[in-house]
RNA sequence: GUGAGUGUAGCUCAGUUGGAUAGAGCACUGGGUUGUGGCCCCAGUGGUCGAGGGUUCGAGUCCCUUCACUCACCCCA
């Protein structure tokens, strides 16, 4: 095979999609119960919507995007995040002069330009929740419960829920301005890399693995000390909220956002069994991103859950497979067109049918309809067919009858209605 | 962008200090049963040994270059 597809784009198989079609519905049902809209939007957007809404500084947008000039001379860029378009058409379409508040999901592939790696593709998919028009700290709550619903609904009870507050606009640029002076004291210390985070986002040297890095940071002004009363206040009650809804998480002072609109209120999920990218799903508030990019001060929470991710953690199942109800197999020319015949009338009815093209031996037939995984097979002979009979094979039981051929319909939508009786298909 | 590891059949992998037609298991196709699946037995299809160059009488094996994949760093879902 000469062309492949390119590096960090996936396919998705058959034998995989089960799991995603799940997650999906899943995500689609918890989420309407929550009272949020589906919207979708456009894989590409003008570039320019991007470097303002993220930030021109942040590496998503320095070094991570898929960019282009189109015929017309537009700078375009295919979507790295989903937050910025949804945003967008809130806006352009004036969505706040029907209710100022709008709960919307979207579900969709993002791309961002990075050297992929277990959990991490230039193509990636992401289940993406977002709540404009609300500052108080309840939809913030609301919005993690949410999340970690779902999570539970898919089959994921011990997950670990970080949570961490990034002041705003007013306090969190003075920590990092203390911070930084304090680290630059101590450069000398500071491994390569640190020198680097110095400049760049001073608060990843807390996550360094170097030793003397680690010592420099022991006696680091602390965040908590820097906030101000105002997100003081609102990431105590957030914290409120989630414990009177009982959920357990885990205060990660050290966490960061790489992109710019973050304020407040910042949440992640994750997982140890996931390698070096453990992060399910990551969110949080963004108060200045519509100032960014349309001029309105509109408050916004949400998060992204990373479906590459989420499907990984999935058992291997089966469940999710669908197999087919009967396998008809027929020997000779007129049971063929016969088998054609019944086949398209069960397809209409809606029962999976499948039969042999190629005209092969009973035998391969047989091994065919097993290895579908088949739950009847209908054997078409030239003899049982002048009678207008026809033998259904139980391929579980191995029991086997001979039913007429006009009765073959009302015979298997009970059959059928049993299997789905026993589990989902 | 940086670093490390790996490239032999559709998949998982053997292949000796360089030696003659490159192997196994699984999968696939057919047969053993003129019309009955899984297990078993037999046979068959399938390889430019990632690509290019070099050393050598001789390269899957050694050297160089290059490409791809994987993991990690950076950063993120």
């Amino acid at each position: 095979m000469e062309i492949k597809a390119i590096r960090g784009f996936n396919d998705i198989l058959p034998d995989e999609i089960g799991k995603w079609q799940f997650a999906e519905e899943t995500a689609r049902e918890v989420f309407e119960g929550f009272g949020f809209s589906e919207i979708r939007i456009p894989i590409l957007e003008r570039t320019e919507l991007f470097s303002r809404g993220i930030g021109e500084a942040t590496d998503i947008v320095e070094k991570e995007m898929y960019t282009f000039v189109d015929r017309s001379g537009n700078s375009l860029t295919l979507r790295p995040e989903a937050t910025a378009s949804i945003a967008r058409a809130y806006l352009e379409h004036q969505l706040y002069t029907f209710d100022p508040v709008a709960k919307l999901y979207c579900i969709g592939p993002m791309f961002r330009y990075e050297r992929p790696q277990k959990g991490r593709y230039r193509q990636f998919y992401q289940i993406d929740a977002e709540v404009f028009g609300v500052e108080n700290p309840v939809v913030d709550a609301e919005v993690i419960i949410m999340l970690i619903h779902f999570l539970k609904r898919v089959g994921f009870e011990n997950l670990e829920l970080q949570i961490n507050t990034l002041g705003d606009q007013t306090c969190w640029p003075k920590y990092r301005e203390e911070l930084k002076r304090f680290l630059t004291s101590k450069s000398f210390q500071l491994c390569e890399d640190c020198q680097r985070r110095l400049q760049t986002n001073p608060l990843r040297i807390f996550d360094c693995k170097v030793e003397t890095c680690q010592e420099a940071i022991t006696n680091a002004p602390k965040v908590s000390d820097f906030i101000c009363s105002e997100c003081q206040k609102h990431f105590d009650l957030v914290k409120k909220y989630l414990e009177t809804a009982g959920l357990q998480y885990i205060l990660n002072p050290r966490m960061v956002r790489g992109l710019d609109y973050y304020t407040r209120t910042a949440f992640e999920v994750v997982s140890y069994q996931l390698g070096s990218q453990n992060a399910v799903a990551g969110g949080g508030r963004y108060d200045n991103l519509f100032q960014e990019i349309g001029g309105l001060e509109i408050p916004g929470i949400g998060f992204a859950i990373g479906m590459e991710r989420l499907v990984s953690l999935l058992p291997r199942d089966k469940e999710f497979i669908s197999y087919p109800h009967l396998f008809v197999a027929a020997l000779g020319q007129e049971p063929s067109k016969e088998a054609y015949r019944i086949v398209n009338q069960l397809h209409l009815e809606g029962i999976r049918a499948e039969l042999d093209y190629e005209g092969k031996s009973l035998k391969s037939q047989m091994r065919r309809a097993d290895k579908l995984k088949a739950r009847y097979v209908l054997i078409l002979g030239e003899d049982e067919l002048k009678r207008g009979k026809a033998a259904l094979r139980n391929m579980e039981t191995k029991s086997q009858e001979e039913i007429s051929i006009n009765n073959i319909f009302t015979v298997l939508k009970d059959k059928v209605k049993e299997l789905k009786g026993k589990n989902r298909h």
